[in-house]
DNA sequence: CTTGCCATGTAACCGGTTACATGATTTT
DNA sequence: AAAATCATGTAACCGGTTACATGGCAAG
């Protein structure tokens, strides 16, 4: 039940509309939880049901017009309370390595070629939070908690990138020419 | 779709019924790719109609009765051709990060206990990766390239809690007292 | 003969994915 | 006025999750 959560924080930071919010989640949110533009515009539905966020007041309601929405009291408080919640990790679910663990039963033909796509992908977004962070927190500390709240995710999705890049690395070394 | 090929290795590795199936999986393919043991049946079920295992003959097939399944070719020819297959990966979902990026926004209150559980489960999830390794793969090299392959898989898994461990410590740390 | 476990399932639901539909606005 | 783009949606499907059902078998 996360996604309606990421929704609230992406209208706190800005209210929005609905393509907005889509837009936004590919180059922000999105990097840890992703969303396509159906699954927004049905959960903007139900959050505006629930009471958790209101459209702004369009001058002429009408099929295929910008509704920009806002966070109401009721959605902060739930967004507040979700923080402290706790939840278990979901189970790592890779299909790379699902792959590699089959490659030892019938052979690793073909693999090769898609350990080094995958480097290049993860390495391609490791390269694009780089960037980010050199532009988004430049060295001087300490800073106000939120920053460094922001930081931190950034720096999860950074070692994380930088976790795949070694092992894909490795493995690819391991793997010998084939 | 990485069940079935999930279910095809494990077959491949040993013959053996659904809860067998089942109960494998919790403590080895299942690391990096889970299943209840409802979606084994259903995907068992699939399986067969298409061909690629088949239940070998009971002496008194009928319902609670035990079934075990083997591969056959049709089977292994589908596990060959989907390791050399080429799938993106999924873009990455997490909930903690999601949460640690609202706190942002609302404040952090109660994050940190959430923060600590994480880190304790991730610990323990690393310690017994550890055993397994120095159970299955004592150093020795080099090695036959299929436990080459299985030992770079569970490196996986290692690396994965590792930086799931730093980072968690690194977060609270960074948060200090609340 | 009841309790508990082994084993195989069915049914309903839910979030995420893919494909398509429709209206409004801007560009050419 | 046709084409492209912006913007909001509907519908169908699919894999994963949760809850429950059913039968066989062994232990006390």
């Amino acid at each position: 039940m996360s996604l309606p959560h990421a929704i609230l924080t992406a209208l706190l930071e800005k209210p929005s509309s609905g393509l907005e919010l889509t837009r936004r989640f590919d180059k922000s949110i999105g990097y840890f939880w992703s969303a396509t533009h159906q699954q927004i515009y049905r959960e903007l539905g139900k959050l505006e049901q629930a009471g958790h966020i209101r459209a702004l007041p369009a001058p002429v309601p009408a099929r295929g017009q910008k509704k920009e929405y806002e966070v109401l009291p009721a959605g902060l408080v739930e967004l507040t309370t979700w923080v402290a919640r706790s939840e278990d990790p979901k189970p790592l679910r890779s299909s790379l390595l699902l792959r590699m663990r089959a490659a030892a039963m019938v052979g690793s033909t073909g693999l090769r070629a898609e350990l080094e796509r995958h480097l290049a992908l993860h390495q391609a977004q490791l390269d694009e939070y780089l960037v980010i962070e050199a532009r988004d927190f430049p060295a001087a500390r300490p800073r106000p908690e939120p920053d460094r709240l922001r930081h931190l995710v950034l720096r999860g999705g950074i070692d994380l990138e930088r976790f795949w890049v070694e092992w894909l690395t490795h493995a690819l070394a391991e793997l010998g020419g084939e």
